[in-house]
DNA sequence: AGCCCTTGCGCG
DNA sequence: AAAGCGCGCAAGGGCT
């Protein structure tokens, strides 16, 4: 492992955790020589408690992970890797691999290796073991290398200081995300078996033995079948999107799809059928026993986040789908005996983005209140809440289509700013430009395909090079029909601009609620030492669940309240941080509770 | 058998 | 007429 103490370590082997650490300035200039450390990780924790400086690592999902499975905690670093991507991403360069090795042979004007993929959970204990040893001797150099990449990603940040402002709180608290990160990993989020097991027997029958459907699926897929004229076990399969639809055209329905939005509302009594099946269906293979017996371990579940996983800076997830979890099976997170869960939801989010970052005075007002869809509509819709709602939701991620005209056009001149703001960002993004988070966090600019595609530059190969994989503006390629290539080619071309549009016109605003997110959420991990530190007798309160704006912290009941108080502090603080003085409110939702299923 | 793509749906 | 943003995962289905 490599270590940096403002401050730097690099240390490596699973076994004793021998390691480097050497003392850095603020600047990354070197204040001793590295020092050799039998055990890493009590070196740290003596430094820790000595000095408490910033940590300074290649990578917080290795390194830190590491520590934190030694019993070692630290209340800031800087991760390498993570930092090196959001400056990449400044410069243009989204796709360039961002490991510690990379960033170091680019300032060497080297070529830098690839990124190397995660492995699978059950391979990694193995491979991590292998790279560890076959590191060892590289323990020092790897050392080297972390204290030029980040002297280096220090002066860069400070050569932006202008420009972005706030790229140095966006570093702090990205790399703050990663602590977090760890840490849930660790701590895991209470998850009881018996109660999921209730949840599932109940809604699909009892656990089937092997991969044979619940009780409650198998009948219902022969009688969906049955509904749709087929025969008893004569093998129609509701899972399959192609005999479904063409079950539902011989039916008469004219569908092109099988979504079930699509489908409500279909009069036919196979359709009620299917789309039971289908919640059901979702239900078992997402979230059932398999996934129960693949990611629960005594009593919890563990979340892998991928810190800025998503463009905009949002954290993604590996292999369990921790962010897509039924909100029905909250049943089954309940807190330990004499421990409780504190629940908290930043609630519209979003919008209150829009009016903090846009500066819009008539949004920002409705923003200062508890209900901001209410107060929108109080003001501009005649009290109709659900208009407010629909039309600064579709003004946000560019929606067009649905009877939203009028409400875009209410909108527009009665909160000029915030509609200025967002669709200034939609005409960046159609004419390929890159926009940018309030802290500064750009988007990608687009791939040569892309450009291809709407300017009419480039040749075919251009447009089969790789580029674009998720980059919008290419959902339907197929050009229908004969007819006039030159009309295809224009139409293809507008289309992949608002896609694209559409994109950069959201990325302001998903981008910058997550950077209040994350803020938030380094400001509450702080609060959380604090208190851990203030009750020396109680075990201390751990975050264990995050999504985009909802965080769940486990505490000891006796500072239950303290912990809720915490999480509104810190929201406070996160707003300042990030926007400065604004009449714009973050409230939250908090709850403290037993089951999160009883949080609101 | 395994790879890759599409479809569909869960979450925010 | 019309294309509302961002993700991850499982299953089907075509292919090698």
């Amino acid at each position: 492992m490599a270590l940096a103490a403002e401050t730097a370590a690099v240390g490596a082997g699973d076994r004793n955790h021998p390691g480097w650490i050497q003392a850095l300035t603020d600047d990354g200039m070197p204040l001793g020589p590295p020092e050799h450390a039998e055990d890493l990780p009590a070196a740290v924790a003596e430094r820790e408690r000595e000095v408490g400086p910033r940590w300074v690592w290649a990578s917080g999902e290795d390194d830190y992970s590491l520590l934190v499975r030694a019993g070692v905690r630290v209340a800031r670093c800087h991760d390498a890797a993570l930092v090196e991507v959001i400056l990449l991403g400044r410069e243009g360069r989204h796709e360039a691999p961002h490991s510690l090795a990379a960033a170091s042979a680019r300032l060497h004007g080297l070529p830098a290796p690839p990124d190397s993929p995660r492995a699978a959970p059950e391979e990694q204990s193995a491979l991590f073991g292998l790279d560890a040893a076959a590191d060892a001797p590289d323990a020092a150099h790897r050392l080297r290398m972390l204290v030029e990449v980040y002297a280096d990603q220090v002066q860069r940040i400070a050569a932006q200081e202008r420009e972005a402002p706030g790229l140095r709180l966006l570093a702090a608290a990205e790399s703050a995300g990663a602590l977090v990160a760890a840490e849930i990993a660790a701590d895991g989020l209470p998850w009881r078996v018996d109660v999921h097991d209730a949840v599932l027997s109940e809604m699909l029958g009892p656990r089937p033995f092997g991969d044979a459907r619940p009780a409650k699926l198998a009948d219902l897929a022969v009688r969906v079948g049955e509904a749709f004229g087929h025969a008893p076990g004569r093998g129609f399969n509701p899972d399959s999107p192609g005999q479904v639809l063409k079950a539902l055209r011989y039916a008469g329905f004219q569908v092109s799809s099988t979504r079930a939005w699509h489908l409500r509302g279909l009069n036919h009594p196979g359709v009620e059928l299917l789309l039971e099946y289908k919640e059901l269906s979702r239900l078992h293979t997402a979230h059932g026993w398999t996934w129960q017996d693949n990611w629960i371990r005594n009593g919890r579940y563990y979340p892998e986040y991928v810190v800025g996983g998503v463009v905009t800076g949002r954290w993604a997830t590996r292999n369990s789908g921790a962010l897509q979890i039924p909100r029905i099976m909250r049943r089954a997170v309940v807190a330990d005996q004499g421990w409780k869960l504190v629940v908290a939801d930043a609630g519209q989010l979003e919008p209150r983005v829009l009016a903090a970052v846009s500066g819009d005075t008539g949004l920002a007002r409705a923003a200062g209140e508890g209900d901001l869809y209410a107060a929108l509509a109080a003001e501009a819709f005649d009290g109709d809440r659900a208009a407010a709602k629909l039309g600064l939701l579709g003004a946000m991620y560019g929606q067009t289509s649905g009877g939203i005209g009028p409400l875009l056009a209410v909108l527009r001149t009665r909160f000029p700013a915030a509609m200025g703001f967002v669709e200034e960002a939609a005409r960046a993004g159609e004419s390929g430009r890159v926009v940018r988070s309030r802290l500064g966090r750009a988007c990608p600019a687009p791939s040569r395909r892309w450009r291809a595609a709407v300017t009419g530059m480039g040749g075919e190969e251009e447009r089969a090079e790789e580029g674009g994989v998720g980059e919008p503006g290419f959902d339907d390629a197929e050009a229908d029909g004969e007819g006039d290539a030159a009309a295809d080619f224009g139409r293809q071309s507008a289309q992949a601009a608002r896609a694209r549009g559409r994109f950069t016109r959201n990325f302001v605003i998903q981008a910058t609620a997550a950077e209040w997110a994350l803020v938030w959420l380094a400001l509450l991990r702080r609060e959380l030492a604090a208190l851990a530190a203030a009750n020396p007798g109680l075990p201390a309160p751990r975050l264990v669940f995050f999504v985009h704006d909802e965080v769940v912290v486990h505490t000891p009941q006796e500072v239950a309240a303290e912990v809720a108080e915490a999480v509104t502090t810190a929201a406070d603080q996160a707003r300042l941080f990030v926007f400065g003085p604004t009449p714009v409110r973050f409230p939250l939702v908090t709850a403290v509770v037993d089951c999160y299923a009883d949080a609101k």
